[in-house]
DNA sequence: ATTCTGTACCAATACAGGATTGGTTTGCCT
DNA sequence: AGGCAAACCAATCCTGTATTGGTACAGAAT
């Protein structure tokens, strides 16, 4: 899909569509207003504003469905009833183990197989997911970064698995454990480490990405540990500590 | 869910109802009439035809869904179909890549979580596949030990993503070439190489356990690349070489 | 004649309300 | 007290309509 940069009026709805997306008005799951109404909005033609969507999607910044809407971010990969099977059988230590397992090896083979355009999208889900304004928002752009990590690996299983735990981790409970753990210095950090695995990407250093996506883990890894024990301690155990049987 | 063997009126229904299933007269789906309808069709109350659904679903027979209904057989897997759709999107180099950064860590944590009686069993395997007699035997045995290994790793999300391996891997072709790939001297070293796993397993020492399972694959790697360079010369490229789109 | 724009149409998906189905409880009869 | 039918509840399906993105068509403007 390769789509000429936008000029004229589609360029400006192209720059109010983005600054809708900054504005943190979206529903959690990103859902943007109907073409209809986004032509009604802006006072131009449905056309110009499907020029405009084109463009953001081609930037990876929305994705769309035929029926289904428009959405900020990039979407979740279908599994069937897949996850819904898994999630009620593991826990957060597990998915957060399983990350750490996965996720590295997808930052080194997105090093190796990056095509040109795609560093820059990277750099603006990062960039996003650093202006967001509220707990949705950067659950959005965070998620949205990690599986385009994910499908620029160009390795279908490992995407799957990704994608598994993906799906486990969007339950809402689970979002909100996490939205806990963040505060601005956490964000910083993650800014900093999410530059530092791209700078690493864009480099083409396989190792290098490999292990910023492990520390990057490992510094949320140890923030959920914390919002574990604290809702632990305040609760006892709950569904988060699920054992898991074999 | 422990069911006395069924009596009386109870025992007669669930012979009907084994006709029933028997008959080829359900749909497509397997799905049998309603509780409210058996009961009517059978003359007996409706706790009677449960009584009886109980105790064909604990023997396997069945299975019910509130709902949704009652069929025959087991549901199918989520799982099945999920790998079933990858199949056809990926090729047995990103399997093999996706092998070798899964199956590492579930021996490393199979190192540090394995129980005691557990060791003894994955020297039962590594024994009864060295011992094996034909090709099937042997993927049997192979095919076992890595899941037990898998099992024991005790967590979910992982091994559901090592399963899907399993079951793309699990495609005929993909057993045939495997199987091209094996003599007496790679089963010597294959053997070899389950031994020292097990070794690093037993000892509990994840990092040996890692670097074993990583240097057994890579040499399993290099078997299929041989078997693949050589398919490849026969006949040109073939499925094994889909290209992976993201 | 060509390009642009609004409108109409099509294909995919969602939604709401009612129906259906398994799971469980209640109340009546023996 | 036990057994059974009826009633109720929770999960899922079904149907018709509405909605939404994707595309084509027709008329107006240049």
């Amino acid at each position: 899909m390769n789509v000429m940069p936008p000029s004229g009026p589609t360029a400006q709805v192209r720059d109010r569509l983005l600054d809708l997306i900054k504005s943190g008005d979206l529903g959690s799951d990103g859902k943007l207003p109907t073409e209809r109404a986004l032509s009604e909005r802006f006072g131009v033609g449905r056309r110009f504003v499907r020029q405009a969507l084109d463009a953001l999607e081609a930037e990876g910044l929305v994705w769309r469905k035929q029926g289904k809407g428009t959405f900020a971010g990039q979407p979740l990969d279908p599994m069937g009833d897949l996850a819904a099977k898994i999630t009620g059988e593991t826990n957060a230590l597990e998915v957060m183990e399983a990350r750490l397992c996965i996720e590295p090896e997808l930052a080194a083979l997105c090093a190796q197989r990056m095509q040109p355009d795609e560093v820059a999208r990277l750099r603006m889900l990062a960039q996003r997911q650093w202006e967001a304004e509220d707990a949705q928002a950067i659950e959005l752009w965070d998620g949205s970064l990690h599986r385009l990590i994910a499908q620029c690996a160009r390795n279908r299983p490992l995407l799957t698995a990704f994608s598994l735990l993906d799906k486990i981790r969007s339950n809402p409970d689970w979002v909100a454990i996490r939205a806990k753990g963040r505060d601005m210095a956490s964000l910083q950090v993650t800014h900093n480490e999410h530059l530092a695995l791209i700078d690493a990407i864009a480099a083409g250093h396989a190792h290098a990405a490999r292990t910023a996506m492990r520390d990057h883990l490992e510094t949320r890894f140890n923030a959920l540990r914390g919002e574990l024990e604290t809702a632990a301690a305040e609760q006892g155990e709950t569904f988060f500590a699920a054992t898991s049987k074999t």
